[in-house]
RNA sequence: GCACGAGUAGUCUAAUGGUAGGACCGUAGACUCCCAUUCUACAAAUCCGGGUUCAAUUCCCGGCUCGUGCACCA
């Protein structure tokens, strides 16, 4: 693991993403756009499976939550409501002689102590005339503040002033719709309204690849529940005992080198965890990262300290990686409370309010949100492999991710091999697998190529396949190969992928027979 | 957004004020009874725009993109 802290790590991930077709920059052609990427084909196959993956496992398995799909843009009227029209722009302020950019409310703050937050641009203006503050790395005179606003702005339709907004975050769209979904629901807490989705933020600068982009993909639910049954959630009583890394808020006031373990029902009890109902998510979200093959010793949940989380919040814990560019957040938790509801009933004058427990109550909601791009890059780090042995680098992607689970070649490409493996080929796919042949080169090269890309099985058909209905199986993380017969290749390949089998077990079995 | 540096086939890279050479990858074929390492052929590039010049991939300016640092990350 000696190379995990390369610094040339993300541009070895890079490489291998563009040359086998994982992620590209768009509109590449015309040199592209800082912050925007497309997935290729084996990109798209992985958050395909990314994305069923948190599907089953949040929404599918859960009699009470359901999954939407909003509407990527959206009035102006719906982020006034939701405070993003003001929150979302930030006042900057540039220094006339060595143009370092400010927050104009910061550099106000650090100079005079007065909390500019909030305040017009006129009023920011004047505050710095009247108390002399100048650029603090080179004493030079600033400039007017101006805005910058973090939303990507349009209007709709021929009308002019009907302005709308790409969503920076999915979550509005189901705070809005909220009397319809919780119709749907019969009106019974609590319940989940998931959603995966597009969103976009006008970054002022993009950076690291995958991780700061100005269009990502977000998996969301928005859990709402009667704030006095906040830990009487019933979901909760599965994963109590699920031991997670945490970071309180008390570490963080010193240097803390190592999160503490401890079950969610500890840290729920402690408050270091919000509610159960929080708990429950997080506890998930530990173990989903580990299916799909990030070691649990390399991520964290950290409590959001209070500058760092909206005034509103009743308790933030992001889930932070350990990745060779830094901490980075790939998930956040968000104890939002009933802040959107409350916003959205009065702008709108509805009434958003639920009979729970024979009183009426307006829901709480906990929102744990993930970012796809982040998440899958963060597999494409923990899963790279260079080793001894090979002279070509590979993904150790577990089955539950990998973007092509098995391959299919011919020993040779001559004497009946060739058509023999791609029927097989057809037959596997046929049978529902993710099968992909290649007939080209060399075996070794084939071999190479699949591992690549994280292949876990690759089956050979040789002179024996042709006279006894046998083929190998070659695994990609001992390279060892196992020979079966046809008929049984299927159930081996299922209980291989399911990983009900080990692939030291098949060769065991194979020895006694 | 700012400062500095960089931008040549898919990837890595060489060279040049007279439009570019290699390696790997790829494709086709030969060879080949299991791990990219044989042989032949082919395909593929000077980020974009402007300027200087007879001539710019090369020099200058602007933009875009990437990297690093600063700032920002509701």
């Amino acid at each position: 693991m000696s190379f995990m802290t390369e610094e040339n790590r993300i541009e070895k991930i890079i490489d291998v993403c563009l040359r086998r077709g994982f992620v590209n920059q768009s509109a590449e052609i015309y040199g592209g756009s800082s912050g925007f990427f497309d997935l290729g084909p084996l990109g798209t196959l992985m958050r395909q499976k990314l994305v069923d993956f948190w599907r089953q496992l949040f929404v599918l398995d859960n009699d009470n939550i359901f999954e939407i799909d909003g509407s990527l843009l959206l009035p102006e009227s719906v982020f006034k409501a939701s405070g993003h029209l003001d929150s979302f722009e930030d006042p900057l302020i540039q220094c006339k002689s060595c143009k370092s950019m400010y927050r104009a409310d910061h550099i106000i703050a650090q100079n005079t102590g007065i909390s500019a937050e909030g305040l017009s641009l006129e009023e920011l203006d004047k505050i710095v005339e009247e108390n002399k503050i100048v650029c603090p790395s080179c004493k030079g005179e600033l400039d007017k503040a101006r805005q910058f606003n973090l939303m990507f702005s349009t209007g709709i339709g021929p009308v002019s002033g009907n302005k709308g907004y790409l969503r920076p975050e999915t979550a509005q769209n189901i705070f809005v719709n909220f009397k319809r979904y919780a119709s749907f629901m019969r009106n019974k807490l609590p319940f989940g309204i998931a959603q995966v989705g597009k969103s976009f933020r006008n970054e002022i600068s993009p950076r690291n690849f995958l991780i700061r982009v100005r269009e990502f993909e977000q998996m969301e639910i928005e859990m709402f529940f009667d704030p006095e049954m906040a830990n009487k959630f019933s979901l909760f009583d599965f994963v109590e005992d699920v031991e997670i890394n945490i970071v309180t808020k008390e570490m963080q006031e010193k240097e803390w080198s190592k999160p503490l373990s401890m079950s969610v029902k500890d840290a729920v009890e402690k408050r270091i965890i919000p509610n159960q109902v929080m708990g429950y998510f997080i506890a998930m979200e530990s173990e989903m990262l580990q299916a799909l093959g990030i070691p649990k010793e390399s991520f964290w949940f950290r409590f959001m300290l209070p500058h760092e989380t909206p005034h509103y919040s009743g308790g933030n814990l992001d889930l932070e990686v350990k990745l060779s560019i830094g901490n980075v957040e790939i998930i956040g938790n968000a104890y939002r409370t009933d802040y959107d509801l409350k916003k959205h009933q009065k702008a709108s004058k509805s009434t958003f309010t639920i009979v729970s427990n024979n009183k009426k109550v307006l829901p709480h909601v906990v929102e744990p949100s993930m970012g796809v791009g982040r998440i899958l890059y963060t597999i494409l780090e923990y899963c790279y492999r260079e080793d001894e042995s090979r002279t070509w680098s590979w993904f150790k992607f577990p089955a539950s991710i990998a973007p092509i689970e098995i391959a299919v070649f011919p020993l040779m490409k001559k004497d009946g091999l060739a058509e023999y493996a791609q029927d097989l080929h057809l037959d596997l796919k046929d049978a529902g697998f993710v099968s992909f042949y290649d007939d080209s080169g060399k075996i070794g090269k084939r071999y190479a190529r699949a591992d690549e890309i994280g292949i876990l099985y690759c089956i050979t058909v040789d002179y024996e396949s042709l006279e006894k209905d046998t083929v190998t199986i070659r695994d990609r993380d001992s390279t060892k190969q196992a020979r079966v017969p046809i008929e049984d290749l299927e159930d081996v390949l299922d209980a291989l992928l399911e990983e009900e089998l080990t692939f030291e077990e098949l060769l065991e079995n194979q020895k006694n027979n």
